[in-house]
DNA sequence: GTGGGCTATAAGC
DNA sequence: TTCTGACTGATTCGG
DNA sequence: CCGAATCAGTCAGAAGCTTATAGCCCAC
């Protein structure tokens, strides 16, 4: 297949929010292309070289360049400046757009494109995406340059797009199962094309399955051992009367803040996945080994969440130093200083049988006959109940001792694997706060949107708290999250009219926005939590350690009674932070 | 040649 | 991780 | 009874902070 007649379906899909419309065009374009490029267009329509656990060896399922090198190889390959380019991206809000809009400008003086096919322009990418070491940064823009003089400016648009993972189009996973099961000419097939997937974790695969060997072959499919099954995924309730009310009789776990890790003791090798397939194996020897000590001679998938702890008061870490043990270098040494704990929620597969269809309370008592005493892995902690006072109490004691708060999973409810749905539930702290717990932070400055957010102008703000004592503003988070559209649109007008061009002198920032605002409008922001940062000035001590807000978002829109002098204090926030409550020993 | 600082990227939540 | 927006499919409402 | 209105669920894509890593650059 041409790599145009791709990009002539990517940009039909573009024109449509309709999903029907898009199964169908997807369809179409399905039954057009053969068995030995198929997983090729599906991988890239997800903006994936491969699935993320393949081997390392296959090569990397990313590309590894992102809007700058790929702003550096669009002006290299119309000879012009970067700045110059970075600009009109920034007003465009696409990298895809910029990269048109250069390959049209110069088009004349380019030779006719060559009409690649899809399996070369892939493959080119993919060179592209395994070159490193030194001087791999000017190779790769340099061969990404020569790319988009090769092809039409159009083909250069979702080339730039595909290359910086972020091709829009409005085609996830789900939408590629329907329009498979479509070209079956039934969408019905999708149950069993989803299922494949959703053991097996490759959607191109499934597609190659589909073509070699049809729908029998695919319905064939099921839990393999050393290939990731998507993690099922939690649902979100604001209260313990919620849950019971929806749920019924349930068990209700502590959520753990750490890593989602899913671990298959193989005939011979363990292997760990992350949240999203990735190969994490290497991060962690702690569980590897407790594998192969538990389970000499079994085969097993469990599922469960990794935290460092301190050994010597025995404290479960924050999530910010657990994230020390994401690291390829130095494990041994990281191993010392950040020991883990893994606590196991779930038994998907055992000796030759698939746990995921059975409920969770057969699931729950073979991992509870599984898994003896040891020093790593331990199973999480539960309780039963179908009352909403019993779970509130439990969902108390558990953010009492630190942590992030509970998981309520429906007894009866099969693994529903790669799927968010009411079979499980979560509840959180942070969704039980009060208004009063919300902070209300100044606007400093602004950014440009990207994507959707590119009509706008507007995409991010820069927020800020005060600090009295020096009568200065000083930022804590960028908060983009929360506005509606209609806000977004009335915060530039608003912004806009307050603009000015350098730092406001009362302002502290070591982030500079596009745009800085002189400060005077007050939004009221919610947050999980408060942590320590080197980016934000919020609170800096000497070293220029500051504050920062985990998972900031806005509630409402301008506080019209509020001033910028109004706004929360950085006393506040260090009082917030400091109420923050270490986590239980374990 | 080595090391530190910087920039860019990816991935965890 | 949180949030918004568009669409879909099912259910309820009202003449 | 049928079309309109409503609702819940699904899906995709915006947005955040933090850490680790890779490669580049420059001073020593």
């Amino acid at each position: 297949m041409q790599f145009l007649m791709l990009v002539t379906t990517f940009v039909a899909l573009e024109a449509t929010t309709k999903r029907l419309e898009m199964f169908s065009l997807l369809s179409d374009l399905f039954q057009a292309a053969g068995a030995d490029e198929i997983d090729k267009i599906i991988y890239i329509s997800q903006g994936h070289l491969r699935p993320p656990f393949y081997p390392l060896t296959s090569g990397p399922h990313v590309v590894g360049m992102s809007e700058k090198y790929l702003l550096r190889a669009i002006a290299k390959s119309a000879g012009l400046d970067p700045k110059e380019a970075e600009r009109r991206y920034r007003e465009m809000g696409d990298i895809g757009s910029a990269a048109k809009y250069y390959a049209e400008l110069t088009a004349d003086t380019r030779p006719a494109p060559d009409g690649l096919s899809v399996t070369e322009v892939y493959d080119t990418i993919d060179k592209i995406a395994a070159l490193h070491g030194e001087g791999s940064v000017e190779e790769k823009i340099d061969a990404t340059g020569r790319l988009f003089g090769a092809v039409s400016p159009i083909e250069s648009q979702y080339i730039a797009r595909f290359m910086a993972g972020k091709l829009r189009l409005g085609v996830g996973d789900a939408t590629v199962l329907e329009a498979l099961a479509l070209k079956m000419e039934d969408r019905a097939h999708r149950a069993a094309l989803e299922r494949a997937y959703h053991m097996t974790s490759d959607l191109g695969g499934v597609a190659r399955t589909l073509y070699g060997r049809g729908l029998v072959g695919v319905q064939g499919v099921g839990v393999c051992v050393g290939l990731p099954i998507r993690p099922a995924l939690c649902e979100r309730l604001s209260s313990a009367e919620e849950i019971i009310e929806k749920m019924g009789l349930c068990a209700v776990e502590i959520k753990y803040d750490g890593f989602r890790c899913q671990v298959h003791k193989g005939k011979e090798e363990v292997a760990i996945f992350s949240r999203n397939q990735e190969r994490i194996t290497p991060m962690f020897p702690e569980i590897a080994d407790a594998m192969t000590r538990l389970f000499p001679n079994d085969e097993i998938i469990l599922e469960g969440e990794a935290l460092s702890f301190d050994e010597t008061t025995g404290a479960l870490r924050p999530f910010q130093e657990t994230l020390q043990r994401k690291r390829k270098h130095d494990v041994t040494a990281a191993k010392a200083s950040y020991p883990l704990k893994y606590f196991v929620f779930d038994c998907l597969y055992l000796n030759g049988t698939d746990y995921t269809p059975y409920g969770y309370a057969k699931r729950r008592s073979v991992l509870l006959k599984q898994i003896p005493q040891d020093p790593v892995i331990e199973v999480a902690e539960v309780i039963e109940t179908d009352n909403a006072r019993a779970l509130a109490d439990f969902f108390d004691r558990s953010v009492e001792r630190g942590f992030e708060g509970i998981v309520a999973k429906k007894l009866g409810g099969p693994y529903t694997a790669g799927v968010r749905n009411f079979n499980w539930v979560k509840l959180k702290r942070s969704y039980r706060s009060a208004p009063s717990d919300s902070m209300d932070l100044c606007i400093v400055g602004y950014d440009a949107g990207r994507g959707s957010r590119a009509v706008f102008g507007i995409g991010t703000v820069l927020a800020a708290v005060y600090d009295p004592a020096g009568d200065r503003f000083k930022t804590v988070s960028k908060i983009g999250t929360g506005f509606s559209e209609d806000e977004l649109a009335r915060l530039k007008a608003l912004l806009d009219a307050d603009a000015v061009a350098e730092r406001p002198a009362h302002v502290d920032s070591t982030y500079t926005p596009h745009v800085w605002v002189y400060p005077r409008y007050v939004i009221s922001a919610l947050a999980d939590e408060i942590t320590r940062s080197s980016h934000h000035t919020a609170g800096a001590d000497a070293q220029g350690i500051g504050y920062a807000l985990r998972f900031p978002r806005v509630r409402g829109f301008i506080r019209e009674d509020k001033g910028a002098y109004d706004a929360t204090t950085v006393d506040e926030i260090v009082t917030l932070y400091r109420r923050q409550r270490k986590i239980d020993t374990v």
